[in-house]
DNA sequence: CGCATTTGACCCGCGC
DNA sequence: GCGCGGGTCAAATGCG
């Protein structure tokens, strides 16, 4: 139990840090499962990063409208975003919960000597995403950050997992 | 051949 | 206003 974040635990103190508590190592000889707050839907509205993937997004509910107003941007529905961030103890950064997962990017952290990586859900709807982080002292220690819920059913049967994942519904119960 | 993965560049948000 | 940090996407490559 690493606390890379100390003054996390006190975010009255800290000010420096865009992200209000991610990790709240307590202690956990197995699994550690932490609700996270969700964001606001609209704070991240910008999502026309380079306004290309627009129409991907849109194909969801929208039918009627072809053509889309570069002008106006799309307000993203009420899609919340819940967080969970947990730690397991393992050698593999990728743990199969049974779902498909897509790499989709990389980046080292600046706290952490490690980098950590992207996944994402290779599921058409499910835009659930994976963030999966080894501590740099222990890289027996993995942080993994679930981030929105899955919209279909798992591939594999993974009991172990699933248990987990179970139990992560439950801890959001928002 | 298909798809997942890899690396780099770009962008955004916030802090100072 | 600029810089830093973080996050995402895009294209290319490799592997199955």
């Amino acid at each position: 139990m690493e606390n890379t974040y100390p003054l996390l635990f006190h975010p009255q103190q800290t000010s420096h840090t865009p992200y209000g508590n991610l990790y709240t190592s307590d202690t956990l000889s197995g699994v550690l499962v932490q609700g996270l707050k969700e964001e606001d839907p609209s704070t991240r509205a910008s999502r026309s990063s380079q306004g290309i993937r627009e129409s991907l997004v849109v194909s969801s509910n929208e039918a009627g409208t072809s053509l889309d107003k570069p002008t106006k941007k799309k307000e993203e529905k009420k899609a919340r975003r819940p967080r969970y961030a947990f730690q397991t103890r393992s050698q593999v950064d990728v743990l199969d919960d049974g779902y498909r997962w897509r790499k989709y990017g990389q980046k080292a952290v600046k706290n952490n000597k490690f980098p950590r990586s992207y996944y994402r859900c290779t599921h058409q709807g499910c835009n659930v995403k994976k963030q999966v982080q080894r501590l740099s002292k222990d890289e027996g220690v993995v942080v993994t950050t679930y981030e929105g819920m899955h919209t279909h059913p798992i591939e594999k049967s993974n009991d172990n997992f699933e248990r987990i994942l179970n139990q992560m519904q439950i801890y959001s119960g928002v």
